[in-house]
DNA sequence: CGATAGTTTGACACAGCTCAATAGGCGTGG
DNA sequence: CCACGCCTATTGAGCTGTGTCAAACTATCG
């Protein structure tokens, strides 16, 4: 993508011009000015895959926004049974305003690229301009549909259809065009079999087993352990039970 | 309780001066010209068991404060199976904001009152005070914490520690100061087992197996089916798996 | 007092877990 | 280029917790 030098980039922080953030993300509620003073303070960095952005009951002091890669956010319990509770892509953001410490843990389930903002730029911000308030309620409103989605999954699925469900979610999120309609897609798993089942509430041993099941059924294709092929998308819907 | 007509209530409807939702709910937002006109078009309903509220897939033009009962939200996958995504109490806000079909049913767990508004209303409000909004997204980053700590209860732990975590969090509820000291703890509970397992992703018989086993080792005891007495806090926490 | 809905209890089956062994991918170093 | 080791994923065998189906029990209400 080239970077346009024209009146709709004009005073934005080279960072931000071709930055998703700044089109889809929260960035937009910003204008170049509140833009510029942002930029300041935010700095961009790259995370190595099982890196610890945010610890469970650590203070957090600063936000960021997804640039690139998928956060895994988690909850343990005592004993270390684990939990995925929600999962982040481009362009979202991450952090838990108006709380001082995180009730979950974020890490990196692939390398990820953040731009990361002290939390009290993005607080007096917030406090300033109401849409940029506006537009974290509505990514947390976001979060929280996608939460009870899962919640319907954990609860009431069986293995086979967890696997299946996983599959089509990461396959939209990849590549948000398809459908049932599409013939096909393809794409690499960012997580392990660990994290999936992590996700889905499951062991390892299951999902590989729900995997190859899908994989001998041909309805999908597995090359290298990470790379998925869905050979044919409404059987797999199919078997998501929704 | 009386109500006092004193300075802080000067102006505000009698319908809103021992309203829960003003002081603790999203109504603390609003001075009392706002409340005024919002008090034009709201009305209070009392609602029976097992009313549905919001239908899944339905337009919904009205919002509501729960003023009293529980609600529950609710998903379903299409051959029939259920799952209460959250449960709701006084003085929560009920409803999506910024879109006009829910994804959700809401029914009466219990016997519920509602103080509802038009949709049109409260976003006309939203816009002109962004203290409401900031309220509401409060309100919608803790649904949102709950939501998560459920999703580790639904994907990771035992039945018996289900039940045991779902018996705690109802105690919290209903009376938010019991903790660990506590000794003993007494409430009704708003749901039947039918709600219970639809919460847990269990099944009605699992249910009833667990509640006995918690009543056998005198954990609790339970009159009525509905009643239950927590004998000893400590060791329900510690059945249940936190 | 019977009718109905909700709950408990029992016997059995099976999905998914546990433990253990094998296979495959990938980087390092010879 | 192959050999080695490490890590991740797969596969197998057996076990167990929870679901299923069916029957008995209890509360509530007309």
């Amino acid at each position: 993508m080239t970077v346009r030098q024209d009146v709709h980039s004009a005073g934005i922080p080279v960072l931000c011009q071709s930055c998703e953030a700044r089109h889809r993300g929260v960035c937009g509620a910003l204008d170049p000015e509140q833009l510029v003073g942002l930029a300041k303070t935010s700095s961009k960095q790259q995370v190595k895959p099982g890196m610890e952005l945010i610890g469970d009951a650590e203070t957090v002091d600063c936000y960021s926004n997804v640039l690139s890669g998928v956060v895994k956010l988690t909850k343990s319990l005592s004993d270390g049974r684990q939990q995925i509770v929600g999962l982040q892509f481009a362009p979202d953001f991450l952090g838990r305003p108006f709380k001082a410490e995180s009730a979950i843990n974020a890490e990196a389930a692939t390398t990820v690229s953040l731009c990361s903002f002290p939390k009290a730029a993005i607080e007096r911000m917030m406090k300033e301009s109401p849409e940029l308030e506006h537009r974290l309620f509505k990514q947390t409103l976001n979060e929280l549909d996608e939460a009870r989605d899962w919640m319907v999954t954990l609860g009431r699925k069986s293995a086979s259809e967890k696997v299946a469900s996983f599959l089509l979610m990461i396959a939209k999120n990849i590549d948000p065009a398809v459908d049932a309609a599409a013939e096909s897609t393809s794409f690499d798993l960012p997580l392990t079999r660990a994290d999936i089942a992590d996700f889905l509430g499951l062991t390892i041993e299951t999902v590989s087993r729900q995997l190859t099941r899908l994989r001998t059924d041909s309805v999908i294709r597995i090359d290298n352990n990470r790379h998925v092929t869905v050979e044919n998308m409404s059987r797999l819907e199919r078997r998501s039970g929704a």
